[in-house]
DNA sequence: ATTCTGCATGGATTG
DNA sequence: AATCCATGCAGAATC
């Protein structure tokens, strides 16, 4: 519907209309099968006389025209078992609006874009661009960020035929610098180059991490690349994967959510969109954007993808929205491959991380009654609240406990009671002999007993609450996410190991994984964990030696007498010293070796004493293991110090 | 130690 | 089987 009217006065005569209803009742006709045909014809494919699309822009339209005429409506339905179009379903939105995917305008071969790429649009976004015609959009194609194009790395994989087909030509692998405008009117310059593979190409554009950062893109998410018509001017616009329906329980797909756009080119798009960037924030020449391209993130109406729009395509449409999905980066992203049991390990954790979650303070509900049955909508999404640990009396009665985040006393709460994020005794409304941080704790032997061996125990001995240690807690969906994925600062730090190396998993003590963590999770010095007593062991070695090579290479030094031989010796000392450097960097780095069978005595020696100090204040090795942090290399540098007159080493 | 860079690899998808 | 492309990897550059 959307570029219909936008190319009307290019191809006004054919007067489509992409209505979802119409769709299926022009399903008999095979030109019409697919309604958005002419939409499709009417953008510019790939022509080798795009030389300069930002800078001037040649005589598209016409150039489309002419596709709008050569292009036969067969070479568009090869595949009429991936619909492209669909409708919502009734009544699971109150806006339902179909995002429409732009069939490509070739066949097979060099031009021919795939569906995932097809640039998707809503009623909704058309309307918005019907509100200015002093301007065309011209949709190109879009792309789901993978975890790479993400990344900080920089680098956003382009689609080899919509690169070759909508991005000027490139000869040299360095490519050309390619300026892109996004929605709110910057220019962003990237390096449209790339790599050759195997005997094809790879395109890439570089340098996206500060655009992608600006538009807050995450993995999953999309971008989408587009046109202005006249002037050729690159606009790239984004729109986020909707997390909102998938906190829903629906549309997790491997653990990770995807508005999955592509698995049957329609999606309904949420009901409040634009709320980021108001007209007075976009550029004239830019005003009349399509809404996906401002759209902010999140919107908080918990809409998703319909489940049934498949089954409305077609006998096919399942089967390929089954395959299409897989398509996702929860599949081809091998990060977010998870084996069955660690799936469910995730699966879990993201009910854990669903305690958690309150309505923003600020957030005031709509209720929306569907099916007789009232829901609070929140134009915002949820944040996290306090942790608390719930028990059971032996009478059966559940209470709640929640830690002071000022003085980390444990209250006693009822059941129902949910926290904020930051929670001090003085909000204790339920007890007031237990509202301020000078009142005694109660007994936690019913507490401890419930938790005893179980997570909660460990963070308690860990010291106090999580929460109180991070400091300011990720809010929202994005965090909920990453919380989820990551296992980290809502659940076991443990699990946080694994993404020190995506190889690795929970129990490596490789080099990679063993590094003690800095900044926030740190273990404490006093930790006697297993992790934390080899690094400070191995470190403690490390120095001995140091300091044993360097008292020898003094000594040496010493020695010499002449200036002439002390300026040898002085070269000696570098060579003895690189040599030591490498063997002391052997010894520091090498943590995977089994400090039992190490041949010096210095080892032997550092492991007595660690035990006899570990003796003296009553920790037992391997109680805390895996259990949080480990200690940071500059705790453990300062306790070498105190071992050693050398400054402290490079670690 | 970290980041950048260019290329290689291999799973997923397509024809 | 061919192709695509997400991501791994190693050397170089930089912090």
């Amino acid at each position: 519907r959307g570029f219909g009217h936008l190319l009307k006065s290019e191809n006004s005569t054919t007067g489509y209309r992409l209505d979802a209803a119409d769709m299926h009742h022009e399903s008999s006709s095979p030109s019409s099968q697919q309604p958005s045909l002419n939409i499709a014809l009417a953008v510019l494919p790939y022509s080798p006389s795009f030389a300069n699309p930002v800078d001037g822009k040649k005589d598209m339209t016409g150039a489309s025209q002419s596709h709008i005429v050569q292009c036969s409506a067969s070479s568009i339905l090869q595949k009429p078992s991936k619909p492209v179009l669909g409708t919502p379903v009734p009544g699971s939105c109150k806006s339902a609006q179909a995002r429409i995917g732009r069939p490509p305008v070739e066949g097979r071969g060099k031009g021919h874009l795939l569906p995932r790429y097809w640039p998707k649009y809503t009623d909704k976004e058309v309307q918005q661009i019907s509100g200015n015609l002093n301007l065309n959009i011209i949709p190109l194609f879009e792309k789901t960020l993978s975890a790479s194009d993400a990344g900080r790395i920089g680098r956003l994989v382009l689609p080899k035929a919509c690169a070759e087909a909508y991005f000027p030509p490139i000869s040299q692998s360095e490519g050309i610098p390619l300026k892109i405008q996004d929605v709110r009117g910057k220019e962003w310059t990237f390096q449209f180059r790339f790599w050759p593979n195997n005997n094809s190409r790879m395109y890439v554009l570089e340098g996206v991490t500060p655009c992608i950062q600006s538009m807050m893109l995450q993995a999953g998410d999309t971008v989408t690349f587009s046109r202005v018509d006249p002037g050729g001017k690159l606009i790239m616009g984004s729109r986020k994967a909707a997390n909102a329906g998938d906190l829903q329980g629906c549309g997790v797909t491997n653990g990770t959510s995807n508005e999955d756009t592509s698995s049957s080119g329609v999606t309904e798009t949420p009901s409040s969109v634009n709320a980021s960037s108001g007209p007075s924030q976009i550029p004239e020449e830019l005003k009349g954007l399509p809404e996906h391209l401002t759209s902010s993130p999140h919107d908080g109406s918990g809409l998703k993808k319909s489940e049934t729009n498949g089954a409305m395509m077609g006998d096919d449409a399942p089967r390929v929205k089954e395959r299409k999905r897989s398509r996702t980066i929860g599949t081809k992203n091998k990060r977010l491959l998870l084996h069955s049991e660690e799936s469910m390990e995730l699966r879990v954790t993201w009910e854990e991380t669903q305690e958690l979650l309150r309505p923003s303070p600020s957030a005031k509900p709509t209720i929306v009654l569907v099916e007789d049955h009232e829901f609070e909508e929140f134009d915002e999404p949820p944040v996290f609240g306090k942790r608390t640990i719930v028990t059971s009396r032996p009478s059966g009665e559940q209470e709640r406990w929640a830690s002071c985040d000022e003085c980390s006393k444990w209250r006693r709460l009822p059941v129902d009671a949910l926290l904020p994020l930051k929670w001090t005794c003085v909000d204790n409304v339920w007890d007031e002999t237990r509202c301020s941080c000078s009142s005694p704790e109660e007994s936690l032997k019913e507490l401890e007993n419930a938790l005893r061996g179980g997570k909660e125990y460990k963070k308690r001995r860990s010291g106090g609450s999580q929460t109180a240690k991070t400091g300011e807690e990720p809010s929202g969906l994005d965090a909920l996410a990453s919380a989820a994925v990551l296992g980290d600062t809502l659940g076991e730090p443990e699990v946080a190991t694994t993404t020190r190396h995506p190889r690795h998993r929970v129990g490596c003590s490789c080099i990679v994984c063993i590094q003690p963590p800095s900044g926030k999770g740190r273990h404490k010095p006093t930790c006697g964990c297993n992790v934390c007593s080899t690094v400070k062991r191995r470190f403690k070695t490390l120095m001995m030696r140091r300091k044993k090579k360097q008292l020898e290479r003094d000594e040496t030094a010493a020695a010499a007498a002449a200036a002439e031989q002390e300026n040898k010796e002085g070269k000696q000392a570098e060579s003895d010293k690189s040599k030591g450097e490498k063997e002391g960097s052997k010894g520091r780095i090498d943590l995977n070796s089994d400090p039992y069978n190490r041949e010096d005595n210095e080892a032997v020696a550092v492991e007595k004493d660690e035990s006899r100090r570990r003796e003296e204040i009553g920790e037992t090795s391997g109680v805390a293991q895996g259990g949080g942090d480990v200690v940071g290399v500059t705790e453990l540098a300062g306790e070498a110090e105190k071992t050693s007159e050398e400054p402290r080493g490079s670690s």
